[in-house]
RNA sequence: GCUGGCGUAGCUCAACGGCAGAGCAGCUGAUUUGUAAUCAGCAGGUUGAUGGUUCAAAUCCAUUCGCCAGCUCCA
């Protein structure tokens, strides 16, 4: 008779006496649901088969499909099955590494050729096989030097390379069908749990990140319970396609590329532009407001001061280089050297600082072609670039601010964000101490006010640590806008001093900051966000007249003119079409309000504005409207922007 | 930069070795219309660029520029 543990199964906490050696789906059997509604299960803790047995008294906690890690556990196993599919259909590939994601799974494969669409398609309908055949994952551990020699007999030379570096003296083996891979697992009990999934791309990838390596084959798909929430992740993705802000660009008419112009390079149409306008105001007004001041620096700067600031030797080959009178020059990739000359134009004292100086600078860099995507990854683009120099003993409450400003701004526009904390990387410059200094006044910072942040650990710039505020796209990909960078070593280089309380010389230190980052990339995001419907303060139209025929253009001329004279963005329509078309048309460019105006209106001196969700509001007069639109401008800016941007 | 896919009218796409086409947009005319597409006609192209194969190239090949997905890198 086997001695009998406890076990007590969450999260309700009920206690159950069961033999030593019960398997994890017996004791969840017993508990009401059945057995096959379970995915896996945490027991202690830790994520588990189904099948593992309870050696000791245990706390357990059944996963169900409805579980947030039962998606990850099933599209780590979907990874496995087209693993599987692979093998069985090019038994010459090597595995590599196949994990869950965030939206799917994917699988690394070395294989001779790499897969076509064809291939993609021949995969999944191996795959539908797989899973109709309802195959268990078994585990099994093995030794690890077994493993290796397991492995290296299958010429899988990915797997034994992992394994020569794992520490562990056992790892598990999990098998389903002729298949077996290495793996921690949990997985799904049989392969008919994978009912709904998908391949959705094949693209290189380097063998563990790394571009010296070999570059493998790496199929993407996605998995899901059932095959309505595959349904609807992929109408996500039509939907997000429609709010791709390249798309959008064009069809609003906001910016172009051009490659007779060149790659990376933004062209902004007069709406874009009148975008950027509105946001640059934006910008000068809030930091003018905190203490900033605004400066402005020269593109192009003398190769030797480049050598001086360290950017020749760490960021050369981002960087343009060209000459003048025999004379080398570099175009700036970052704005900081013409503002570390503004502060040593004259002797500061410790009563100047901090000082604040912000510049929408403008500058290009030389990014690897495959990088550039719409605004969003660009070569030439406008940062609201600010350097703060200050005191040691500042330095924390300089940070703090930066925060609130950030967290404000991003409220202004209802943006959802993102911190990173990013430690010193290799290729750096500056004392180990100064990088410890400067690492524990952006943490400490954050944790004063209790916000939430990933550690990244050696990907912080060359010249010191930094906090990255990351934005989502349309697809949920996340870009960099916001960054706090602390600098010990700018301050060093260019010998920065200010005079103390004491008479004595100090050195004071230096932080770098956006707040959006790059306006480029920022709108890019920002079109994504708003899926091109901008509110009111940042539409570049505000307001499309139209008139139900020709006969009313009169007076729709004298109503354009009124508010255009209040500041109102207003166009008017004045093609001989019907009403309904040149609703549709403002209708599609994301137009805030129509103003219709007929035969009635006229007589009575107003218009009919109709906004863009459909509904309609009550006549006024174009001074009413002006009104309006001016409440609304404030109240979407948060009380920053109304009418008076032009 | 790397792997793969792709560049045809302003836009979205067809033709995939044999006369370069459609819808929308544009222009002209008719229509004067009440809240998401009025009708007719006209015009629009060295098929991204360069070179090659071929009797014949948008189509096949090479180079190059650009775009897309991902990797690497980053605002």
């Amino acid at each position: 008779m086997p001695k009998e543990i406890e076990v007590t199964v969450l999260p309700v906490g009920n206690k159950l006496e069961v033999p030593k050696g019960t398997s994890v789906s017996e004791i969840l059997g017993k508990m009401g649901r059945s057995g096959d509604s379970w995915i896996a299960a945490k027991l202690n803790g830790q994520l588990v088969d189904l099948t593992r047995t309870v050696e000791e008294n245990s706390a357990l906690e059944g996963i169900g499909i409805d579980s947030p890690a039962a998606i990850e556990i099933l599209r780590h196993s979907a990874a496995h099955i087209m693993a599987q599919a692979v093998k069985s259909i090019f038994p010459e590939a090597r595995v590599a590494i196949g994990p869950a994601i965030e939206a799917g799974f994917y699988y690394d494969f070395d294989v001779a050729r790499p897969f076509t669409q064809d291939d993609l398609e021949k995969i999944e309908a191996t795959m539908r096989d797989i899973t109709s055949q309802k195959l268990a994952f078994s585990r099994r551990e093995v030794p690890r030097e077994e493993a290796i020699g397991f492995f290296s007999g299958l010429g899988e030379k990915y797997k034994v390379e992992l394994l020569e570096e794992f520490t562990d003296p056992v790892v598990s083996f999990y098998q389903q069908g002729d298949f077996i891979d290495l793996c921690r697992g949990p997985h799904i009990p049989h392969s008919g749990f994978l009912k709904a999934f998908k391949l959705t791309s094949v693209a290189g990838a380097y063998w563990r990140g790394d571009e010296r390596n070999q570059m493998l084959q790496r199929i993407y798909g996605t998995a899901f319970f059932d095959i309505k929430a595959l349904k609807k992740y992929l109408e996500f993705l039509a939907e997000a396609q429609k709010r791709d802000h390249r798309r959008l660009g064009k069809e609003l008419d906001l910016f172009s590329f051009s490659d007779e112009v060149g790659a990376g390079m933004v062209i902004y149409h007069p709406k874009g532009a009148l975008i950027r306008h509105i946001l640059e105001n934006f910008e000068k007004r809030e930091h003018l407001l905190r203490g900033y001041q605004l400066v402005i620096g020269p593109t192009l700067l003398k190769t030797e001061l480049w050598k001086k600031s360290g950017h020749f030797d760490h960021y050369r080959e981002n960087m343009y280089f060209t000459e003048i009178d025999e004379q080398s020059y570099g175009v700036k990739p970052m704005n900081c050297l013409s503002h570390m000359l503004i502060y040593k134009s004259k002797i500061r004292s410790y009563r100047d600082l901090p000082l604040r100086f912000f510049e929408l600078g403008t500058v290009h860099r030389h990014e690897k072609s495959g990088v550039l995507h719409g605004l969003n990854r660009v070569r030439q683009f406008t940062q609201d670039d600010a350097h703060i120099l200050c005191t040691p003993e500042q330095l924390n409450d300089e940070i703090v601010s930066i925060i609130d400003f950030v967290a404000e701004v991003m409220g202004i526009f209802g943006f959802d964000f993102e911190m990173e904390i990013s430690t010193r990387p290799e290729n750096s410059i500056g004392s180990d101490e100064d990088w410890d200094q400067a690492t524990g006044a952006l943490t400490k910072a954050l944790q004063q006010k209790g916000l939430d942040f990933h550690l990244c650990e050696g990907e912080g710039a060359f010249y010191g640590p930094k906090i990255d505020v990351k934005l989502k796209d349309a697809l949920d990909r996340r870009w960099q806008c916001a960054t706090i960078q602390c600098d010990f070593t700018l301050p060093e280089r260019f010998d920065l001093n200010y005079i103390g309380a004491d008479g004595a010389k100090h050195r004071p230190v230096m932080v770098h900051r956006v707040i959006l980052g790059s306006l480029e990339r920022f709108l890019g995001v920002l079109i994504e966000h708003y899926a091109g419907a901008f509110p009111a303060w940042l539409a570049p139209v505000q307001a499309m007249i139209v008139t139900v025929t020709d006969a009313q253009l009169d007076f729709a001329r004298g109503v354009f003119r009124e508010l255009r004279g209040r500041g109102v963005r207003a166009e008017v329509d004045m093609r001989s079409e019907k009403l309904g078309y040149k609703i549709r048309e403002a209708q599609l460019q994301k137009v805030p309000y129509m103003l219709v105006i007929g035969d009635k209106e006229v007589q009575q001196e107003a218009i009919a504005p109709r906004k863009r969700d459909g509904t309609q509001l009550d006549l006024m007069t174009p001074s009413q409207f002006a009104d309006l639109v001016e409440r609304e401008c404030l109240d979407s800016s948060k009380g920053r922007v109304g009418l008076n941007v032009i």
